[in-house]
RNA sequence: GGACCGGUAGCUCAGCUGGAUAGAGCAGCUGCCUUCUAAGCAGCAGGUCAUUGGUUCGAAUCCAAUCCGGUUCACCA
């Protein structure tokens, strides 16, 4: 249990020992005290003042009197000043914690607690390779997936491949039209990257087709229309659907080159599942639930046969969810396929990340769900996150202004290789070494850049400036996990200790943080957001590089203080190591 | 038009279940490498928390209105 925790539960039980009142320990409110004023935590007393009917200094001095004469063991002084109750915790309780705690290579992580969740992410189409957004949503979802595995959940990540429709249709008639046979290998191009040429080749080859039409004569909604190209295109979808044997090879042609080319991507980036659903299989899920949906009058139908749901009284529109000729729209297959998942995981939760423009989506089909009774209603969460911009707005692939994943990752690596080269302090390092190690720096820098925004927020990302190295960024906090292991290398073992105290300012700080990690992890899980782990591994590096600076590890004072100071390194560079591992990011011994 | 989201330092972001004088990083300016890795540390400077009103002991945080930006409301996926 953390200290914070303790402090409500012995709040609450003062309150009630000295007025017999009862009081929840949630309801106590506790804050890491200013720095300006002595204590470590703050019970802030404002709240309980009405009812108590004490005045905010009376009841402090009384409260801090019981805390600490119930508590000697865990506090050693009090003072109240206007309705704040500053709490100093015993340097005895950090010292335990830390003599507990340095040697678990699972610190913050917790027991098994049974739990199913599933993580959809990632889920591209399969005509064009992934760009800076797809990588927002990998990191999200890998991450989001650890931080749950660390709070004792089974985490099932799946991935729904978006792998038929108008957008492939299109790139395999321009492949037809100007591929000439060429494939991935006779061009050395990475497969999703040469599918997606095709698919730019189909853009420019329809505008130009569009305009002849108009030069031709023809209104613009016409052209675009009746552009043989697209005509093309929408004919071969429908030949896709009758499973015609020609196109169905080329789709699985294409298709395949894209998945040699992802999985390529995914294995840099470190994205993996455990199950990978494609929607070709899926497009036709749902059918059923919209006839049970009809008997249980959750849908209507309209005279001309389209069936829908009213969702006026919740807020929302009315939304079709079949057509009149029959087929299922999209979010009938999403209803069909929660079903399915629920079938085959049976999990008590299903996240799905998804960016932030189909919050809408996502409101309908839990609602829609939960009118059918499905039971993997309620447990659908969607992990909604903001779009990557440019300085200059969108990124639009029709302007060319997409920032492309395999092109980002490698120049982050490139530079990660630059500067450690400028740097110079990994001469020994062989070439494989060297490697693992840019990656390591490279791809950290880029997790870190995008796991540390509040998921829920839009971002910008400036192209021209490049991720920076120094500051609140990934190598810097790999660089204090790389100090420390630089000093426990030359060090002897870390051992146990019976120590004492008392506790330097920093040495506390750096304990009091240590302490905090547990917590993090689990809000970390209840928020869905891996923000709060990113901005805690840093500020903890920050306060370590402060405590590295001012107080000598291996040359302490005395052989106490060294081995306290070895123990609160050892610690910290775990916490680090377990904290970015669960934002999937590796941590070097040296750099 | 309805619904939802956002507006905090020059830039990128924390802080938002109301709590003490609003914090980081970058960029700018000062210092610090004969002692454990300077991808570091210490410091300076930088703010009408979009605006206005309200709620109260107390508001960046809650409520209302307004302004600005975004997303969405397809027999598209």
């Amino acid at each position: 249990m953390s200290v914070v925790t303790k402090i409500k539960e012995v709040t609450a039980a003062a309150i009630h020992q000295l007025y017999q009142v009862e009081l929840a320990a949630g309801d106590v409110l506790v804050n890491a005290t200013k720095p300006e004023f002595e204590g470590d935590y703050t019970v802030v007393l404002f709240a309980f003042v009405k009812q108590l009917k004490k005045s905010p200094d009376a009841l402090g001095q009384e409260l801090g009197q019981q805390i600490i004469s119930t508590h000697p063991d865990l506090f050693t002084a009090y003072n109240v000043i206007k309705g704040f109750l500053n709490l100093t915790v015993a340097d005895a309780y950090w010292l335990q914690f830390i003599n507990g705690q340095y040697s678990n290579t699972e610190f913050g992580h917790t027991k098994p607690n049974g739990e199913k969740v599933m993580v959809e992410y990632s889920s591209p189409n399969t005509n064009k390779p992934l760009h800076l957004g797809h990588l927002r949503n990998n990191f999200l979802g890998r991450s989001i997936a650890e931080i749950l595995k660390a709070n004792g959940n089974e985490v099932v990540k799946t991935c729904i491949v978006n792998d038929r429709g108008i957008h492939i249709c299109k790139s395999m008639i321009a492949w037809q039209l100007f591929g000439n046979g060429a494939t991935p290998a006779s061009t050395h191009t990475k497969g999703d990257h040469f599918v997606g040429d095709y698919y730019v080749k189909f853009n420019d080859e329809y505008k130009r087709q569009v305009e002849e039409l108009k030069a031709k004569g023809k209104l613009d909604e016409e052209a675009e229309k009746t552009a043989p190209i697209l005509l093309a295109t929408q004919q071969m979808l429908l030949d896709w659907e009758a499973g015609k044997p020609e196109v169905m090879e080329l789709w699985r042609t294409m298709n395949s080159w894209v998945y040699e080319g992802f999985d390529a991507t995914y294995q840099r980036i470190g994205s993996d599942f455990d199950k990978t659903y494609y929607e070709s299989d899926t497009y036709l899920l749902g059918k059923d639930l919209v006839e049970t949906g009809l008997a249980k009058k959750v849908f209507y139908q309209k005279p001309d046969g389209s069936v829908w749901i009213d969702l006026t009284a919740d807020g929302l529109d009315e939304k079709l969810v079949r057509r009149k000729d029959g087929t299922s729209v999209y979010i009938t297959q999403d209803i069909g396929l929660a079903e399915q998942k629920q079938k085959e995981f049976n999990a008590k939760q299903s996240i799905y990340v998804v960016g932030d423009e189909q919050n809408y989506h996502f409101k309908v089909l839990k609602l829609i769900c939960q009118k059918l009774g499905l039971p993997s209603a309620d447990g659908i969460y969607h992990l909604s996150y903001g779009m990557v911009e440019l300085p200059t707005g969108k990124m639009k692939s029709r302007e060319g202004t997409v920032v492309d994943a395999d092109d980002l990752v490698e120049e982050m690596v490139n530079i990660a290789r630059q500067k450690t080269e400028e740097l110079g302090k990994v001469k020994d390092f062989t070439e494989e070494e060297l490697q693992e190690l840019y990656d390591t720096i490279g791809l950290g820098a880029l997790k870190f850049f995008l796991l540390r925004v509040d998921p829920k927020k839009k971002m910008v990302f400036n192209p021209e400036e490049s991720i920076d190295f120094h500051g609140f960024t990934g190598p810097f906090i790999q660089y204090t996990h790389a100090r420390i292991k630089s000093i426990l290398r030359k060090a002897e073992p870390v051992t146990g200790i019976q120590e004492q105290g008392p506790l330097l300012p920093l040495e506390k700080e750096l304990s009091i943080h240590l302490e905090m990690f547990p917590t993090v992890l689990q809000d970390a899980a209840q928020e869905h957001d891996p923000s709060k782990v990113a901005i805690y591994v840093f500020n903890l590096a920050k306060i370590f590089n402060s405590f590295y600076t001012e107080h000598s590890i291996a040359n302490a004072e005395t052989p106490e203080k060294k081995a306290v100071r070895l123990q609160l390194s050892q610690l910290t560079a775990q916490a680090i190591k377990n904290g970015m591992s669960v934002l999937g990011i590796r941590v070097p011994e040296r750099m």
